[in-house]
DNA sequence: CTAGGGTTAG
């Protein structure tokens, strides 16, 4: 067991490597420690000041370079102390060392500070302290700040220093200002293999790798020569890419170029072919240079855990340690990351412990993920507990105990924090605004986009698959249309689940042509993206098309799942099509080895029982391998109602009655598979139905979107708008009806277990309010749009289709089923619904 | 003096 192996960490044998490590460049020596500095202090200036100063010099110099925050506060005070003079020769070289400093040990704020007050003091600074400070900047967002010092640059005369040019290109690269960082790059007179890497770089991090691979093309065309800095940065802009060719393209300008192998460089190669697929190649690069580096092992292990392959992790693990590597922090980041993949939680305390052993309790990533472990194991109070004991708090600290709040149901709690939280970025706002959605509190979460928008945070798409699933559900399609229009003009990309949304929120929305210009559109479509489209032909009663998708689907190789077959079941039974669909339930056990769920058995009882063929349908529920459910029953109880068959009509609304006894009439028919979106809203679907299931019986709702606002109605709302706008337009409505004869549907009303429908109040069912409101606050040739939260019932459903024709208006209501297209007196589910 | 790998949260 690999968690035997992390708590039995003696045997090092150390194997040599077989691959070199790139120079140490860029660290600071350290060759003395504190201590020895200090007293080497003592003795210079017991000796006096005046022939001293170039040893004190030195000794500042040299607490400053060993860059622990306490050597650097040391050297900072004794700068203080001795050198408060400008004029001073060393002044300006011990403020560069202290910036340096500062920065390299990640106290990038303070390098920041003190050029700051040093050229409020008018410092001159030499060419020197622009690239440091600019690297702090660049390390710690400070952009702000960074624009600044540019700007001092250009003031200084410095502008042509290709040193500071290219600080200044990594600066903008790194702050995501990549078009700024091209602008300095292109105003260069003389570029060097720095230049054009940290352009390269930039373009790479910023989802831009074509870009960057282009721009490697270019430099060898202009005859710089690469080094092995600018290979690594290609080569893992092609990893991003799943470039394959031409990452191997790149690898093998190696022995062209003259460029040595060292560990960094081969990782990057390990590393695309890892992102690219083939583990075996990568294994095989890998395997050649076992012995030295942890990096690589981390690459190996964080790729197995991103690809979800979290099993491979132990193995890789066990390899390692038999090479006498030791565990660090990196390293322990992916065996957590595993831990809770795996679900393993004995494992993840495991983790923990190792954590505890080696004094990694310290580190803030290591402290973050471990309360994403806790959380995500359910273990809520562990979770809290690492929380409230981290001494250095970060946004993301925030960020995991917020999203490990609401994964376990406490979203009061997240809320609270998020609001008293000492900073906060767009991972937070994603995720309450995620959690909003979850908790189905859909205009909330469009309040908390405005917020988002009116504070300036650029939304990307992760933002954007929670608005506009929010939109979907609202169905409020003028707001879905802005939304979509708003992606595309902030140009934000577009993935497979943020099309699939789309998709999916054009066709709750009643849109289905968009929905399947977006669907059309997309390169890549996994199970829930043809889902998706399924759905937008079954919510339209087009089960041709439906099937069709279905089948296509499957051509291309794509796997129906659970929910693909819901949806095209219930597409069938809308469309009548009796025998494909059962023809495609058979296919499920048969050619896909799915069991059906209770679901799935409501389809077809659903099926059977519009076509008629009752006594097939009743056969079916009773030789179904579970109890029926209300679900269940309510289907063949429309069916019933639709072929007129009182008797045994009554007999399933007893069986309704029987089965639950709570949420009867209010769930009614399938709206649970409706609700089953793709898997990625899934959580959300859940909770939309344990509300409605939860509840004895939910007020029927309508809403209604005018002039960018929407309304809400509920049955019998006696708010003012109803009171003194509506009412009369309902009463005015009433009075036209009369002359065509619309008498309320008793019938239905006798044979329908509905409470609402036995409700006196049925003359101001919420959908009829939001209709004559519609009538009202819309001009004449734009249709009505109705959302309704229960299914309609056959009173409003006449209703609607008279004052379609009656006032000559497109009305389209969704329910909780389907939607309603009324016009000229016709709906277009053919009364069959 | 400037550029590079493996790094937690939605």
């Amino acid at each position: 067991m690999a968690a035997t192996l992390l708590t039995t960490l003696t045997t090092h044998h150390n194997i040599k490597p077989t691959i070199k490590h790139p120079p140490e460049t860029n660290s600071l020596k350290l060759h003395k420690t504190l201590k020895e500095l200090k007293q080497h202090q003592a003795h210079i200036t017991k000796q006096g000041l005046n022939k001293k100063t170039h040893s004190l010099t030195q000794l500042i110099a040299s607490c400053a370079e060993l860059a622990t925050p306490e050597s650097l506060n040391h050297a900072r005070k004794a700068f203080k102390l001795y050198y408060n003079k400008k004029e001073n020769a060393p002044y300006l070289y011990l403020l560069n060392c202290l910036i340096r400093g500062y920065a390299f040990c990640g106290f990038c704020d303070e390098s920041i500070k003190i050029f700051v007050e040093m050229s409020k003091k008018n410092v001159k600074f030499d060419h020197y302290t622009f690239p440091f400070v600019l690297s702090a900047c660049a390390k710690k967002d400070g952009f702000f700040e960074g624009i600044q010092v540019h700007g001092c640059v250009v003031k200084m005369g410095f502008e042509n220093d290709v040193y500071i040019r290219n600080s200044l290109i990594h600066f903008y690269c790194e702050s995501g200002e990549v078009e700024k960082g091209r602008k300095v790059f292109d105003e260069m007179s003389q570029r060097n293999v720095v230049s054009w890497t940290s352009l390269i770089c930039g373009f790479a991090r910023w989802g831009c790798a074509e870009e960057a691979v282009s721009l490697f093309f270019e430099m060898v065309e202009n005859g710089v020569r690469a080094n092995e800095v600018t290979l690594v940065c290609v080569i893992s802009a092609c990893g991003k890419l799943r470039d394959l060719e031409m990452g191997e393209r790149v690898w093998r300008c190696i022995g062209e170029l003259g460029v040595e192998e060292n560990a960094v460089l081969v990782n990057a190669v390990v590393d695309m072919y890892m992102k690219c697929g083939d583990a075996d190649k990568a294994r095989e690069v890998f395997r050649g240079c076992v012995g030295g580096d942890l990096g690589l092992y981390n690459t190996i292990l964080s790729n197995y855990v991103h690809q979800g392959l979290a099993r491979e992790v132990v193995p890789v693990l066990n390899d390692m340690l038999r090479q006498g590597l030791k565990p660090d922090r990196i390293t322990m980041l992916s065996v957590i990351s595993a831990a809770v993949e795996l679900e393993n939680y004995l494992y993840g305390k495991e983790c923990h412990g190792y954590v505890l052993r080696n004094g990694f309790e310290g580190c803030d990533s290591i402290s973050n993920s471990l309360i994403n472990m806790y959380m995500k194991c359910g273990k809520k109070v562990a979770g809290c507990m690492i929380f409230d004991r981290m001494v250095n708090k970060t946004v993301v600290s925030y960020n995991s105990l917020i999203a490990g709040l609401i994964r376990n149901d406490d979203v009061e709690l997240a809320r609270k924090i998020f609001i008293e939280m000492p900073e906060t970025n767009l991972v937070s706002w994603n995720t309450i605004l995620a959690a909003l959605v979850q908790e189905s509190l859909f205009e909330e979460a469009i309040e908390h986009f405005r917020v988002m928008q009116s504070k300036g945070i650029k939304s990307d798409e992760v933002t954007m698959v929670s608005v506009v699933s929010a939109c979907g559900y609202l169905g409020a399609l003028a707001l879905a249309k802005w939304t979509y229009k708003y992606i595309e003009t902030n140009n934000i990309f577009c993935d497979l689940r943020l099309n699939t949304a789309l998709v999916d929120m054009f066709a709750r929305c009643g849109d289905t042509q968009s929905a399947m210009l977006v669907f059309d559109t997309m390169k890549e479509r996994d199970v829930s993206a043809w889902t998706a489209a399924i759905g937008a032909m079954a919510v339209e009663g087009n089960g041709e098309r439906a099937v069709q998708l279905f089948h296509e689907m499957i051509m291309q190789g794509v796997k129906p799942d659970e929910v693909a077959f819901t949806r095209v079941l219930t597409a069938c039974s809308h469309g009548g099509l009796v025998d494909r669909g059962l023809s495609i339930f058979q296919s499920m056990t048969e050619n896909y080895k799915i069991s059906p769920q209770i679901v799935h058995y409501g389809c077809v009882v659903d099926l059977l029982g519009r076509a008629g063929l009752l006594s097939k349908a009743l056969d079916l529920i009773k030789t179904m391998p579970m109890a029926p459910n209300d679900i269940v029953w309510s289907a063949f109880l429309a069916a019933c109602r639709t072929h007129k068959n009182e008797k045994l009509a009554t007999y399933a609304a007893g069986m309704i009655a029987k089965s639950t006894g709570e949420n009867t009439g209010v769930h009614v028919l399938l709206s649970n598979i409706y609700a089953s979106a793709g898997k990625w809203t899934d959580v959300a679907e859940v909770r939309l139905n344990m509300k409605a299931t939860g509840i004895k019986k939910v007020p029927g709702s309508s809403s209604i979107e005018a002039n960018g606002v929407i309304h809400e109605f509920t049955s019998g709302d006696q708010s003012h708008l109803v009171t003194d706008l509506v009412l009369p337009m309902l009463e005015e409505i009433n009075y036209r009806l009369r002359d065509v004869a619309h008498v309320p549907d008793l019938k239905s009303v006798l044979l329908d277990v509905d409470e609402q429908e036995k409700d006196i109040l049925l003359g101001r069912h919420s959908e009829k309010l939001a209709l004559a409101f519609g009538l009202i606050s819309t001009s004449h040739g734009t249709p009505i749009r109705i959302i309704k939260n229960l299914r309609m019932c056959s009173d409003c459903h006449s209703y609607a289709k008279l004052v379609s024709k009656m006032y000559n208006r497109k009305i389209i209501i969704r329910d909780n089923n389907r939607f309603h297209f009324f016009q000229h007196g016709i709906c277009s589910c053919n009364d069959y619904w």
